[in-house]
DNA sequence: GCGCAGCATTGACGAATATCAACGCGCGCC
DNA sequence: GGCGCGCGTTGATATTCGTCAATGCTGCGC
């Protein structure tokens, strides 16, 4: 998942889960806290996320970490460049998985059907992380929570009477790192949001977004 | 492009052209200042840049404006997600480009490989941008320029006796909104290395890298 | 129940970068 | 040749966000 705000398109919108599930492997799962894969692995398998949730990330020499992506249900991760993954990928909780095998990439022929869903995936992420680019480039630290909340919201939110509820299975650590930006800072956004009314925070991993407009103008500059 | 430096690969490296030329179209020509295609539009066919280079851009409705991507000689352009482009892109002097029909994409069989060389262009692709998220989330300014100057060193430069001659086609607005800063601190970061005798400005579109190993480590967290 | 460990929050402060403004330089055009 | 325009550079200042440090909260093991 990447933070893919447009104007015309606020609904975040689930990939369509890929139709033929039994082609490669039956589901699988994996605990939370274990890793699927790490960076430079060689790539056989991709997966796509049917329950859960992953997290992607990449490491800089010194340390400095920037979560690439989450994987919710509908994501497909493990995308190889020259045969290898390129992110290290764990499970933020348990998290069930559709394994394709990579060569269904490399020979369309195998099933032309669902080399063409994979391929649209790879399209649709090539579009998402260009949204994404946007964000980390040009947005402020409120706007770039505001938007992930949004988009968060309209993924996996349980919406009712006008509010919606959202968990954040995430650190805040992982949020910072993912919208470029400190836990520290993330946490006075969320406070501020707080107390502005726009959400609430049942708890650390569960807020409540009391005012989703005012939310999504702030996602987009507005003051709130 | 994006800048996708990593330790173990400093040269940047050209993709392959793609091999062969005339499956789809001849060989086709953009001049400077004109628009390849604008966002929005459908796509019908993407583009292999041969000789020259483009401009991809994306805009926020406040007029903030993100850079996505330069294209240089071997890198593909025009991936469509639904269908349509999600970026304006135009050239920024006189521009070779080899098309590929879109249906490439979609009907493998049409031709197996060169299907499976744009594939690999658009898994790449991802790859690229994945570690340039590093650069906008994580990284300095002077990180930032220092990363920028040398993969382009990389790409085109010509070097010899131990220093790299780079042309700057762009603005310095062009590279600042790539690299998610101002063009002001671009500007000042140039002067910065230059009076450091990193690099040497010979005019507003060519720089010379007078020690390479210095922007390397500039680039990399170091203090140059 | 107590204490500890791991996060999260909050506050004070500082540094990096944006913003605003002035000036300069080069180039094309009249 | 002179003028004006677009872009780049430089400087002064403002702002945002990061850093460092203290405190708080929660869950878990003993």
């Amino acid at each position: 998942m990447y933070v893919t705000l447009s104007t015309d398109d606020q609904t975040g919108g689930a990939a369509p889960s890929i139709s033929r599930p039994c082609v490669c492997a039956r589901e699988t799962q994996i605990r939370a806290g274990n890793y699927l894969f790490y960076e430079g692995d060689e790539v056989s398998w991709l997966y796509q996320v049917t329950a859960g949730v992953l997290r992607q990330t990449r490491l800089l020499e010194n340390g400095r970490r920037q979560v690439i992506a989450f994987g919710y249900p509908g994501d497909v991760v493990g995308f190889p460049a020259n045969g290898c993954h390129h992110t290290d990928c764990d499970a933020l909780v348990d998290t069930r998985l559709q394994p394709y095998r990579k060569s269904l990439l490399e020979h369309p022929e195998k099933d032309v059907e669902l080399h063409g869903e994979l391929l649209q995936a790879a399209l649709g992420e090539i579009s998402a992380m260009q949204d994404h680019f946007m964000m980390l480039g040009r947005k402020s630290a409120s706007e770039r929570v505001a938007s992930f909340l949004t988009v968060l919201a309209g993924r996996v939110g349980r919406c009712h009477d006008g509010v919606c509820k959202v968990d954040l299975p995430m650190r805040r650590a992982d949020i910072a790192d993912f919208l470029g930006l400190t836990t520290e800072t993330v946490s006075r956004t969320l406070t501020q949001m707080r107390k502005s009314g726009i959400i609430k925070i049942e708890n650390i991993h569960s807020i409540v977004v009391l005012k989703p407009a005012a939310l999504t103008s702030l996602s987009q500059g507005g003051k709130g």
